[in-house]
DNA sequence: CGAACAGTTAAGTAATCACTTGACTGTTAG
DNA sequence: CTAACAGTCAAGTGATTACTTAACTGTTCG
């Protein structure tokens, strides 16, 4: 489940038309049109993409007259963040006691 | 560049089994056949995920006799990071600024 | 030397992705 | 009422991905 959601998640910032959606969506909320006009790709295209950033969790919406405004969830882009940050901690927990280890005094390292 | 570079690491990043490699590899370096042998996939399979994993630059790895030693690039792991994390801070800015715009007494509104 | 080992290359295949154009639905505004 | 508009669905296509097995290269060790 969680797993299933960083798959999606990544492979959504993988792509820089999602990314530029996101980059949009952080100055707030925008509809689906304003979303794909930047874009260099037709309207069904973008909303194809707008559905991944969507089943992902990072952007919802909702249509309100014949208008979809979209909105991102900061939460799901901490998500990600989190397991890259919580990977590097370890990385570097580990090279913090290997150097630990490499100053200690001969007879400690043992 | 650093944008096609983005593109890579969150595509690497998007694929269970290549994170289970960087798991893998936060502990420690690792030859090819240890960061193969958990994956449920062939040895040929895994070595592509591996390619992947060096072409965005998240690990490098070098070859000595026979083994290929490999390990994680940190500096790698936070570029994906700080570009998450920047935008959700450009997000929570805006938050910021528009509680403070609700909170105002009504004649600083404009 | 010769067997076992670690890794690598190649060829082939099924599945998924990233679009395109064209037709259509429901909404708003003159 | 009807034209323009915002969004959506569908069918089709070419590129890319994720594997497989089989064959091969170079290294180590008894």
């Amino acid at each position: 489940m969680l797993n299933s959601s960083l798959d999606k998640t990544f492979a959504a910032l993988a792509d820089p038309n999602r990314r530029a959606m996101v980059e949009r969506l952080v100055q707030g909320p925008a509809t689906v049109s304003e979303l794909a006009r930047p874009l260099p790709m037709s309207l069904p295209a973008a909303m194809l993409h707008l559905r991944v950033l969507e089943e992902c969790g990072l952007v919802t919406s909702q249509k309100s007259g014949r208008v979809r405004t979209c909105r991102i969830d900061p939460a799901r882009l901490s998500l990600a963040e989190q397991w890259v940050s919580e990977r590097r901690k370890i990385w570097e927990a580990r090279l913090d006691r290997l150097g630990a280890f490499l100053n200690a005094p001969e007879e400690e390292r043992k």
